[in-house]
RNA sequence: GGCGCUAUCGUCUAGUGGUUAGGACGGGGCCCUCUCAAGGCCCAGGCAGGAGUUCAAUUCUCCUUAGCGCUACCA
């Protein structure tokens, strides 16, 4: 059974790319019964904020991904030292006593840095000795030297790794102030939580000689490798903040009106395909259609732009998933977008009001907005409805039109219609005049969905005063 | 600078020596039609460049170019 782990660390809002790797260890986990651990790698106190881990809490509960572990490395610091130390012990690793250099010293040195002279062969009792005494160290790993030694690894995404260890340097694992690094934290949680796939963006393929290194080191068993290829902008850029702004935040997507189930499935078409054709699938399906060889390889660029910030292939899906949810899911994320504007919903014709416009929207959004005259009485005339309803002869009759409707024994699709004809041929007028004024005066919109469907979405209340209000 | 990864329509991708290079989004057009969507159909659009290997390269090898990543006592 496969343990898997997202570890993220909270130093801003749940990057897409994040999720993106969420959701391919999730895939992976949920597929072959494995357990999928969230683990918060918090050990930079300094650019750690609570609101960045509320935020990463938010992103994944909103997109229904569930873990079964949770950890935060800032709790097990001693078990990262611990392991360092076994390092130390094992002649894997020795006491860096040079001073931290500053960027000025480090652009000086032209070439690859690869450790600093003397120290590696300090004697352990020298090296005890120095320590004991207080001098501070940054304790690094001692990569092996002058045996021609390769480090390899398989990854499941870009397949047989290896690099000669003589062209990787002296990293450290443990800092002057006592603290672990990111390579030793992570690497100690993983053997430690039993991780046997690590699946992380590709920008830690080259970290993973150095993880491979302290496996080995630690003499536990190698977890497998899948790197993911990295989300990146139009320009080429990877995606930041600063420089691309709330577009790759995934609460943006959130607020913007996506289905989460919808949004899942665009990231996973990032960089992934199930190599079918498919394209718009459920949760389920990517769970069952997810394999590593699957992955591609190269950078995939989320399509946005000044002018239209929604990927419009996201966009796309997102209209297909909002017409083809079962109406019992969409019912409730529909409401509360309606809600919170404030709009009540009629209850008796909630399911036929979303049925009838579903088709049209793209977005939860649009409930709200293009939809408004749905659920509220204050809604605006557009300009092109309103030319409708100026057309010669249109407004009396569809005050006389909301009048018969009222009157009416029945109240149907058919029933309205063959009001609606029968008074179109009485008056002898084109019955587009009052088909099209219909919609023009009960939803304040040139284009929507058929008339009739209208009356029934509207209720005849609701019909009969806007008809009559013309 | 060094090391590594990558390179198919504008974008997401299928493709592992022989294909009219397939699909999707977006764009254009047609059909359907009470309007608009949805849906159906059609069109335009691509193998970064150069060598090699081969009867045959999008596919294999090398080089160039470009992009990205790593090169911290950041993660």
């Amino acid at each position: 059974m496969p343990r898997v782990r997202f570890a993220p660390s909270p130093t801003g809002y749940l990057h897409i790319g994040s999720a993106r790797t969420f959701i391919f260890n999730w895939l992976y986990a949920r597929k072959n019964n494995g357990t999928m651990i969230l683990r918060l790698d918090d050990t930079d106190i300094e650019r750690n904020t609570q609101v960045s881990i509320d935020s990463i809490f938010d992103g994944l509960k909103w997109l229904g991904l569930s873990w079964d572990e949770y950890y935060r490395q800032s709790e097990r610091l001693d078990l990262h030292k611990e392991m360092a130390e076994r390092i130390l012990a094992a002649g894997f690793a020795y006491r860096d006593f040079t001073p931290a250099q500053t960027e000025e010293e480090k652009q000086e040195d032209s070439g690859p840095w690869l450790f600093h002279p003397g120290m590696r062969e300090l004697t352990s009792e020298e090296s005890d000795a120095r320590a004991a005494a207080g001098e501070p160290f940054v304790l690094r790993f001692r990569v092996p030297r002058g045996e021609n030694k390769a480090v390899k690894f398989k990854d499941s995404v870009f397949g047989d790794q290896y690099k000669k260890a003589d062209e990787i340097e002296d990293f450290a694992l443990l800092r002057s102030n006592g603290m672990p690094t990111y390579h030793m934290a992570s690497c100690a949680d993983d053997v430690d939580l039993k991780i046997d796939h690590i699946i992380r963006g590709q920008d830690h393929l080259t970290n993973t000689f150095k993880h491979v290194l302290i496996f080995e080191a630690l003499g536990g068993v190698k977890p497998k490798f899948a790197h993911l290829p990295l989300l990146i902008a139009p320009d080429g850029a990877k995606l930041s903040k600063r420089k691309h702004g709330p577009v790759v935040s995934v609460t943006t997507y959130r607020d913007a009106g996506f289905l989460p189930q919808a949004y899942i499935n665009f990231l996973c078409l990032l960089g992934w395909s199930p190599k079918n054709n498919r394209e718009q699938m459920s949760r389920q399906e990517l769970i069952d259609a997810f394999t590593f060889g699957g992955v591609n390889r190269s950078n995939a660029v989320v399509n946005f732009s000044e002018a239209d910030p929604i990927d419009p292939k996201a966009q796309w899906l997102n209209g297909q998933h909002l017409r083809t949810v079962g109406l019992e899911e969409l019912l409730p994320m529909v409401r509360a977008r309606i809600e919170a504007e404030g709009l009540a919903i009629p209850e008796e014709r909630f399911g036929l009001i979303v049925e009838t416009i579903r088709a049209r929207y793209t977005s939860l959004h649009d409930f709200a907005v293009k939809g408004r005259p749905y659920f509220a009485d204050d809604f605006a005339m557009e300009e092109a409805a309103g030319e409708r309803l100026d057309e010669p002869e249109a407004r009396p009759l569809l005050r006389e039109l909301g009048a018969r409707v009222e009157g009416s024994a029945e109240f149907t699709e058919a029933s309205v219609e063959k009001i609606l004809r029968d008074l179109s041929a009485e008056r002898d007028v084109k019955p587009g005049v009052l088909i099209n004024g219909s919609r023009a005066a009960l939803t304040g919109q040139a284009v929507g969905p058929s008339a009739f469907h209208l009356f029934m979405a509207m209720g005849r209340e609701r019909s009969v005063a806007r008809l009559k209000g013309v």
